[in-house]
DNA sequence: GCCGTTTTCGGCCCGACTGTTTTCAGTCG
């Protein structure tokens, strides 16, 4: 599929334009790129089966870019893309992560001073090359600097699970000024992003100075990037930004729309108010002059006639659309989840006794947990054996007693290993008298693309398995995906009855939303376990369910929303 | 370069802050 690399390189081709300073172009060639990046069908075959006219009905993509796009798949190449390469040869994503330089300052520095990439421009920076230059200064250079550092400490985006306890914590400090009015998280932190660059803060208060004087001065600040009366950025000890807003009470929704982004998203807004004779803006909705809208976010989507839209799903990806035909759907909520089936005990590399989980379950409100311990193949997590798994068994239906009249259940699982032919690690009769078995991919995560959908897909036709753990394989910022044919894993899915787990694990967080929406859209079941090695890792169940309403999920397509007794109808 | 529920031409989202200017361009979100 050739949709992402075309993607890629119109994204390329806008940055050369505005590098050139062309007006308008880069954003056609944006907008198509960004149609291209979620377009569901394969642009090859689009053009196979129609012409360069076909091309032109996906949206943003109109003659010229259609040309491009034909001349890609014809050649392989675009001649003004491998142009603009020759002429202005630049590691442009390397250079546009130091904050402050943008693209028209880039290509200046290439120009004058021939810097191509991070190290040219630390060399020169070093030696007081760029200060002298037209449009540079002094404090430019020492920024440069100091966010080349930026990003030798801090390679890409943090965790959700890292940050947002750590926003929380900002938060509750700056909600205990009584100067502050209102509060709340904004931006990709408030739409539950996989990952966050920085942290936005949106607050009311009639006396801002007092708030920024006190936001600045915390202990967490190393930096000072901004200060003013509306806005002000801090960079922390723990490496990472934050904006803080202060607005009138009057603009809060309007601003905590504009601000909780998406970008993508904020656009689509402004110009719907536009076709309507109003301006949106942070201020709110205005009809000439007169503010008509702002104070809360329903209010604002109200005056331009849409009902309000879940943070998780602001992302310009059909929601606005869908908010038109009213057919939102009703996102699944943390409270909807009654239990946690992809847990670990002590019996293998888990803390935690098997109780010790179970009375943690009880105290979080859920009905049951379900315990799935590793098992053999994986001897590193202490892996259990047929023998010790029925051992297991007998245990769980003691603690079972105890819980008779508590309406609580143990329930008793094991995520057993998908060997390299799809075949498990346990025999068949000892799997059959659990509860449920999850089965996952442990070993061996390098196949083919063919091999690994094969042995997948073999694992879901066995008639024990019921769900399969992390499915994709992803640890983010350090591990790819295993190469897989997700639509024929769908398909498999969904034929076989498997149910595909959302694990919440921060570092997992897989299914990603990007699948979770694609699985429900095939009306494949789905369920999110945390994949707890310890009792407290239970918690991160907000983070699975935050992917879930990200991937657009309600309550039934997420089978832990269920009791018990509809849930094990579930399992084949 | 794309697009049209007033348009096939004339628009294309909006505002704050910084650093460099001496009225503004660039950057960011």
């Amino acid at each position: 599929m050739e949709n992402q690399n075309l993607s890629k390189i119109f994204y390329e081709i806008a940055e050369f334009l505005e590098m050139d300073g062309v007006r308008f172009k880069p954003y056609a060639y944006k907008k198509a790129a960004l149609s291209l990046e979620s377009l569901k069908e394969d642009v090859f075959n689009i053009y196979k089966n129609g012409d360069n006219k076909a091309l032109q009905k996906i949206p943003g993509v109109g003659e010229n870019i259609a040309g491009h796009i034909e001349e890609y798949l014809k050649t392989g190449k675009i001649k003004i893309y491998e142009e603009y390469k020759k002429r202005l040869p630049l590691k442009i994503d390397e250079l546009m992560m130091v904050e402050g330089l943008g693209l028209r300052k880039i290509k200046i520095l290439y120009e004058k001073l021939g810097i191509k990439n991070l190290k040219d421009l630390e060399k020169s920076a070093k030696n007081h090359k760029i200060s002298p230059l037209f449009g540079f200064g002094e404090k430019t250079e020492k920024n440069i600097l100091q966010g080349i550092e930026f990003q030798k400490n801090n390679k890409g985006k943090m965790l959700l699970g890292e940050i947002l306890p750590k926003a929380k914590n900002i938060l509750e400090k700056l909600k205990n000024l009584k100067e502050v009015d209102q509060i709340s998280l904004a931006g990709s932190l408030r739409r539950k992003k996989e990952t966050i660059g920085d942290i936005d803060i949106l607050v009311v208060s009639k006396k801002p100075k007092i708030v920024m004087d006190f936001f600045v001065s915390m202990p967490e600040v190393k930096k000072v990037l901004a200060k003013g009366e509306t806005k002000s950025s801090i960079y922390t000890k723990d490496g990472f930004d934050i904006d803080l807003r202060v607005v009138s009470e009057k603009s809060y929704g309007s601003a905590l729309q504009y601000f909780t982004g998406s970008k993508e998203h904020n656009i689509a807004l402004r110009k719907i108010a536009i076709e309507k004779n109003l301006k949106l803006s942070e201020y709110g909705v205005f009809k000439g002059k007169k503010q008509i809208a702002g104070k809360t976010e329903e209010e604002v989507y109200k005056a331009i006639g849409l009902h309000w839209i879940a943070p998780e799903l602001r992302e310009n990806q059909g929601e606005i659309e869908t908010v038109f035909k009213n057919e939102l759907p009703e996102l699944v909520g943390l409270k909807d989840i009654k239990g946690d089936l992809h847990c670990h005990s002590n019996w293998n590399g888990g803390k935690n006794s098997i109780e010790e989980m179970a009375e943690f379950a009880i105290k979080m409100g859920y009905e049951y947990i379900g315990i799935s311990d590793h098992t053999k193949f994986l001897r590193i997590e202490n892996g259990l054996n047929e023998e010790q798994l029925l051992k297991q068994n007998l245990e769980i239906k003691k603690l079972n007693e105890k819980y008779k009249n508590k309406n609580f259940r143990v329930l008793h699982g094991c995520e057993a290993n998908i060997m390299t032919d799809g075949s498990l690690d346990i025999k068949d009769e000892v799997l059959e008298k659990l509860d449920y078995v999850i089965a996952g991919i442990h070993s061996q995560l390098k196949m083919s693309k063919n091999q690994m959908t094969e042995r997948l897909a073999k694992a879901m036709e066995n008639p024990n398995i019921d769900i399969i753990s992390h499915p994709t394989g992803r640890l983010i910022g350090k591990r790819d995906e295993y190469q897989l044919d997700f639509d024929k894993i769908l398909e498999t899915a969904k034929n076989t009855g498997t149910i595909l787990e959302i694990n919440s694990s921060p570092v997992r967080l897989d299914l990603k939303d990007f699948y979770i929406r694609r699985a429900k859209n095939e009306g494949v079941k789905m369920i999110i376990n945390t994949d707890s090695h310890e009792k407290n890792q239970l918690n991160l169940m907000e983070y699975g369910v935050s992917m879930a309403r990200r991937g657009w999920t309600e309550k039934k397509d997420i089978i832990n929303t269920l009791p018990v007794s509809e849930l094990l109808k579930y399992f084949k």
